[in-house]
DNA sequence: CCGCATCCTCATGGATACTG
DNA sequence: CAGTATCCATGAGGATGCGG
């Protein structure tokens, strides 16, 4: 783990555990469930095999993590713990806030379908209270996600298996933003409408234009 | 700015912003208003002087933090853009998320009552809704600062001036968490009576004991 | 003083090879 | 498959300097 911030603050010993690089994108993979250690690298593209067991072995001793024996046979399988998985709030709460970082769309980022699990609950739970319920269906590379939100909460419905390595565009994260009430129509229209010129967009979400 | 994740993934985007060391401690700093280069670093102990002019720079061209003449004279204020200030949600979340990691006390790290004017409201903000308004009292040094939460909000009454450097119990941070209704009173007495014992403030919290 | 920029040392991250 | 070992590039931490 990296040095501690030597603060009695509660974000700073919360950082000293998850602001490492790359740990809450682990536990943003194990909210959608228990993984082998392969699955977690291929969710995380880009990360170091050693940065991964290293980090694996920090969030075990933090109380975050915990290993387990996999289903099949003696292999081992991560696990969130119980307080582990309630960073499930402070994650959703940062996928919403990050909304104006998406609009302009995958550029060269890999997207995996798979997190549409973690981001589109974050959207839809923002909604304002009293809303009826929604159905939002995703296509990625023609095949479609549906995701229904009620107010009891969000079940998103897994696509039919097999790999799916795609891209979905800035309007779709758009109308996501739509659909939770983040954003108002007349605001985001002309950046549909000029599909991704940077200007508008920032304007319709209120972001400064960035210097340099 | 660090490496990028390369991920079309909302989390990965918010944190090549705000996953940096510091960073989001120094929105913290930022959440109790603008602040001096040298107030900032005051807030920050352990910051080198270079890192936080950097993150400064990154944070602003990012459109998180906006710098602005400071009230007197020419001298440089540095303050949250609207966008900035809406990462009081996540940073609430990490707070609320951290109290088990500020049960065993302060230790050797520095502690600064201002941090309480992040901290007590995003503990009271977890309440669940329906109850009625509290007035907690904070104690620190013999000096009291108070703070009530209301249905509309929770306001921080702000310590009387002065410099105060002081310490903050395990038991204060427990009173916040049953006031919170976030802790069971049964659940944690013994947590209490025994003062600190990690043991019995690990059961208490249901944390997985640490290994090693 | 305040608001940084430079320089240096050492810890951490990243990529690849290797092993039980 | 599930990691460990190794090596290099990068970033953090600390002291100091410098212009306004």
């Amino acid at each position: 783990m990296s040095k501690s911030y030597g603060q009695y603050c509660g974000l700073a010993r919360a950082l000293e555990i998850v602001g490492d690089r790359w740990n809450l994108l682990i536990v943003r993979e194990l909210l959608m469930g228990p993984a082998r250690y392969r699955e977690l690298r291929d969710g995380l593209p880009g990360v170091a095999t050693n940065l991964l067991a290293g980090r694996l072995r920090d969030l075990e001793a933090a109380g975050v993590v915990e290993r387990r024996p996999a289903l099949d046979g003696n292999a081992i399988a991560y696990a969130l713990t119980a307080w582990g998985a309630e960073l499930k709030d402070p994650i959703e709460s940062l996928v919403r806030w990050s909304t104006p970082l998406m609009v302009p769309g995958p550029g060269g980022d890999v997207f995996r379908p798979e997190w549409l699990g973690v981001a589109l609950p974050a959207l839809l739970s923002g909604r304002a209270p009293g809303d009826t319920s929604t159905t939002v269906g995703v296509t990625v590379d023609g095949r479609t996600m549906q995701l229904r939100a009620t107010p009891d909460g969000v079940e998103v419905l897994p696509h039919d298996g097999g790999e799916l390595d795609g891209t979905i565009g800035a309007e779709a994260m758009v109308l996501f933003g739509l659909a939770a009430g983040m954003l108002d129509l007349d605001d985001v229209r002309s950046a549909i409408e000029l599909d991704g010129d940077e200007e508008a967009v920032r304007a319709a979400f209120r972001l400064p234009a960035r210097p340099q």
